[in-house]
DNA sequence: ATTAGCACTCAAACAAGAAGAGTGCTAACA
DNA sequence: TGTTAGCACTCTTCTTGTTTGAGTGCTAAT
């Protein structure tokens, strides 16, 4: 038991100096700076074994050694003794989100950033919206040219939803308020999944400037016929450049490519469970181009339905402990802030 | 006459070349694949009285040389013969303006993507919209919580502006949208830059209700009283890692943090004449960060006031023909899509 | 005015050796 | 039996010296 533990011991300092330095580690490091107590060549006969487990790696004969991803999968169930943030992390936190948020659009961005400079970690922050669960609270055709009028779809929860239709024929701006009118009052209070029934409902009973629109919303709607919304915030992109294991440029430019790329991006940030933090390492996070890097999710259900997903992505080495402190004192603010603008349901 | 033509021959060549190969460009090359008439020693001298004037600059002795910034100047301002688009090109531009455009939000994010996968460069798409020429076409106010109304001010152009309010006391739902609709009668019409006065003489003569909301319209409402909205979508980024002059990963990190400081962006996209089109190169960009960097931009002032501004990031090695044809093509069906918007004024 | 020829320069590529870090194994030791 | 000192061995990295090749500048010949 005594000896198991000491082998865990070593095993966790090996992945603590490896995650500091990104060099291989080797016995003589570990005896001289974690466990005293016992000679580079005990420390050897242990790393040894490790190898043997599957926790330990050897770039090659004589370069000391580098922890598996089983070893990390090991180290975050097991290991991680949950590091309080500093006062000044915890301050930081909670000024981003001290003043008055009135500007909602940018307000993931200003996560992202901030997750990014407390981490030096690249950030992502993704707001899904089920169209199921979205109720609709005020809808407003507003006439922007002849026959093209913008429809603007305001939730339950404060979200805002536009979207541009094209008409058969023009119609004049009074009459379209009037019909704004008229459907605001007939849909208000649906789900935005049933809006598609109820436009054809409606279709069939209506005079012919009324029915126009209607078809054309029902045609047209991408935001209602769609998936769910999906808003997508990255920060600190530039932050991966700054680790050695993106030194070689066709690594990063890979790594930087899929941030590039929407679906990917949301691929990584996709929990596969319900569990609120989790953590993937290395080819756990589903893609081909990182293989080599870990992601760390928290997610949060929004009392309107919305699922708010923010991540780390760095390499397998990555600060676990950091990053889940962060990421969860920011989520939990986040969470807040953001429920609060639905106290009223 | 005849000798300085073909000093410019020379030059144009030599620039030529090292955009092609990013190589220091020697006699023999020119002699080889340009000017087979000459030998490589008359080119030398030629390339020497050019050193002279300062268009090329050798790295070391016997190296070949690089033009210099003066050169690419020289370069755009006269030697650059319009290069026409391929077929493919142009359809390709022509395919992503086709479909009806139904999505305003990421219209400018699709044409970044667009731009970076034609050039391989960095691309931004900037939409500047001046608060004082921006007439308001419709207001109206959502309840979202208890004491929280979001505001949505939608322009003639069909932009659709929002932001929070937060009231002193609750206000009811009903109450709520018949202020909506008297503020937006005695709104409708007036430039954006105009609201706060228009706010502060309302606030003066109407019911307590009102007037709480007018003032905190008045007080809170950032849009209307900030400066221009400025919208940026940016892509390709990881396009400038395959430039041999980024496969130090420092400089590319360095280049990659200025696209993510958003002020520092939109100084570079910035034109400071009224040309349509501008061409900056190194220190010109006037960022230290992009002194070995150019930016071509094209700015297109549409009827409703806001300026559009679609730009490419590259080395100041860059193909600058072909950023150029793609951007102006670009830029046009760009406007015409946009200013379709606004027929009806 | 052009060009052939030649001496000279300098970076990049290559090879060989030395240094250093680390391992595995064996034998001695508590 | 677990621990450790010692040693041979293995690789990488660093250094140094050498070669190669591309390119220039100058001079003299055409």
């Amino acid at each position: 038991m005594d000896r198991i533990d000491r082998k865990y011991r070593i095993l966790q300092a090996i992945i603590d100096d490896y995650i500091l330095t990104a060099l291989p580690v080797g016995s003589r490091t570990i005896s001289r700076k974690y466990e005293q107590k016992l000679s580079s060549a005990t420390i050897r006969n242990e790393m040894s074994d490790l190898e043997e487990l599957g926790y330990l790696d050897s770039p090659h004969t004589s370069a000391g050694r580098v922890p598996s991803n089983k070893a990390y999968r090991l180290y975050v169930d097991q290991m991680l003794k949950p590091p309080p943030l500093s006062v000044e992390e915890t301050a930081f936190i909670n000024q981003c989100f001290d003043r008055r948020v009135h500007q909602v659009d940018d307000m993931s961005m200003r996560i992202a950033k901030a997750l990014a400079s407390m981490t030096h970690y690249t950030s992502a922050v993704m707001t899904r919206t089920p169209r199921s669960e979205q109720v609709l609270s005020h809808l407003q055709l507003v006439p922007v040219a002849e026959r093209r009028v913008l429809l603007i779809l305001v939730t339950r929860g404060g979200a805002v939803r536009q979207s541009l239709l094209d008409l058969d024929a023009s119609i004049a701006a009074d009459e379209l308020y009037m019909v704004s009118r008229i459907l605001s009052s007939q849909l208000e209070g649906l789900r935005l999944s049933e809006l598609p029934d109820a436009l054809t409902r409606l279709s069939g009973s209506c005079a012919t400037g009324l029915r126009q629109i209607v078809q054309a919303m029902a045609e047209q709607q991408p935001e209602a016929a769609g998936s769910d919304a999906v808003t997508l915030s990255i920060g600190g992109r530039s932050n991966l450049l700054g680790f050695p294991e993106y030194s070689d440029v066709d690594k990063a430019k890979a790594l930087l490519s899929v941030l590039e790329t929407r679906e990917k991006v949301v691929s990584l940030l996709e929990r596969n469970g319900e569990m609120e933090i989790s953590v993937r390492i290395g080819p756990e996070t589903g893609l081909e181009e990182t293989r080599d890097c870990s992601v760390v999710t928290a997610s949060y259900r929004l009392s309107d339905g919305r699922v708010n997903t923010i991540g780390l992505i760095g390499p397998t080495r990555m600060q676990y402990g950091k990053a889940l402190a962060v990421l969860s004192q920011v989520g939990r603010s986040l969470g807040a802030i953001l429920d609060e603008y639905d106290e009223h349901e």
